[in-house]
DNA sequence: ATTATATCGGTAAAAAAATACCGAACAAGA
DNA sequence: TCTTGTTCGGTATTTTTTTACCGATATAAT
């Protein structure tokens, strides 16, 4: 299979959620040309997209909408059951604990950690353990992916440490940039702060 | 001045990040191979971001990180002082109006706004107000930058007023795609459970 | 002072990504 | 059945991004 570059699978998110609105609205058919004016790329760029990851569509006919989300949802993941824990039980990780998006992505939040934590604290019916339990929640429940969100102190030795667990994803709310020698191991390094002040930034011209 | 990629910009944050590290253990100049190094792209690479944003540096002299640090936050705009709304105070709004991280980005969140809001809520000493003040706390405030963390639902319609109401860049947490057609307005969509999905199954490798 | 070492910036080459073009194939209507 | 219109996928072109090369220059050691 051909690579696929960044720029595509954004695009392909994006065509994803348009297609799932327009099927809300009992539409079954699109073009490519179609999907392109929504989103603003060409048309041939769409096809590309497709091509890579849906089967070929038939000339003159327009291309079944309910297939190309299946596809598209495959290849983001989203019908596989993934558990995750959460590291750091802050603003952003109690938000995270509560949040419901996660469910329609198969996405399971298992655990979460953190320092200091009460014996049987319970948040949004997620249970919390202390940070000693780390390798135990992992390995009890087979989680390869995690979210950190924990102060600066400190989370490059997390990071470390959950990767000996056998953690393989990071997702990484901390905001400084992580990184790991194992080239198993995926880090997604996430700044909020940081991108809103460039977003603003920008927009304000001065570029 | 030359067009700055969007890669590029990436690692000006991840550059950033690693001279803040490197000051606080008091080293005080570095060499591009060295940044290039920690941050995993070609010494050439680091050289070229550096001269579109900072002064040149002198041959066979190390730069002076206090410098490259200054020069790289006043290009991410940390050094602008932004008054941002929060619109959605759900979760993650909750979240986001007692993040602590903003104010090193100077970033400043003036108020937040939802709707069916009591009189007199205050969350982290920001003021909550219902969703029938936009105009008006936006104008007063002379914001130009709204994060949105509503449900999916009026979510674009949300966007359309945000427009309206003379905002020119929305950082956008609803699992949609939202958009403007004005040219003028800069809007960012963040998908973190479909971020965090994806990154799951990359790690396992199909690709 | 001279030489060795290592960096610098600019340009050129290579790689990657986006876009445009084209003949072929299918559908619909005459 | 034949014609017209539209989309398809593959290839070619352009653009963007990354990497490699090179002579020049500053520092440090001899």
């Amino acid at each position: 299979m051909k690579k696929i570059s960044s720029k595509q699978i954004e695009r392909y998110s994006i065509y994803l959620k348009y297609l799932v609105m327009l099927k809300k609205s009992d539409i079954n058919e699109i073009t490519s040309s179609e999907i392109a004016k929504e989103v603003g790329c060409s048309e041939e760029t769409v096809r590309k997209d497709l091509q890579a990851i849906t089967e070929n569509g038939t000339p003159g006919q327009k291309r079944n909408i309910d297939l190309i989300i299946n596809d598209l949802e495959d290849f983001l993941g989203y019908h596989e059951k993934t558990n995750i824990i959460i590291v750091g039980i802050g603003n952003i990780g109690k938000a995270l604990l509560s949040y419901a998006g996660f469910k329609e992505y198969g996405i399971k939040v298992v655990a979460g950690l953190d320092i200091n934590i009460r014996e049987n604290t319970v948040i949004n019916d997620i249970k919390i353990y202390d940070m000693s339990k780390l390798k135990e929640v992992i390995q009890e429940n087979n989680v390869t992916t995690a979210v950190i969100a924990t102060r600066r102190t400190g989370s490059q030795a997390l990071v470390d440490n959950l990767v000996e667990c056998g953690i393989k994803a990071i997702y990484n709310f901390v905001p400084l940039y992580l990184r790991t020698d194992n080239k198993d191991v995926i880090i997604e390094n996430i700044d909020i702060a940081s991108s809103i002040a460039f977003l603003s930034r920008k927009s304000k011209g001065e570029n």
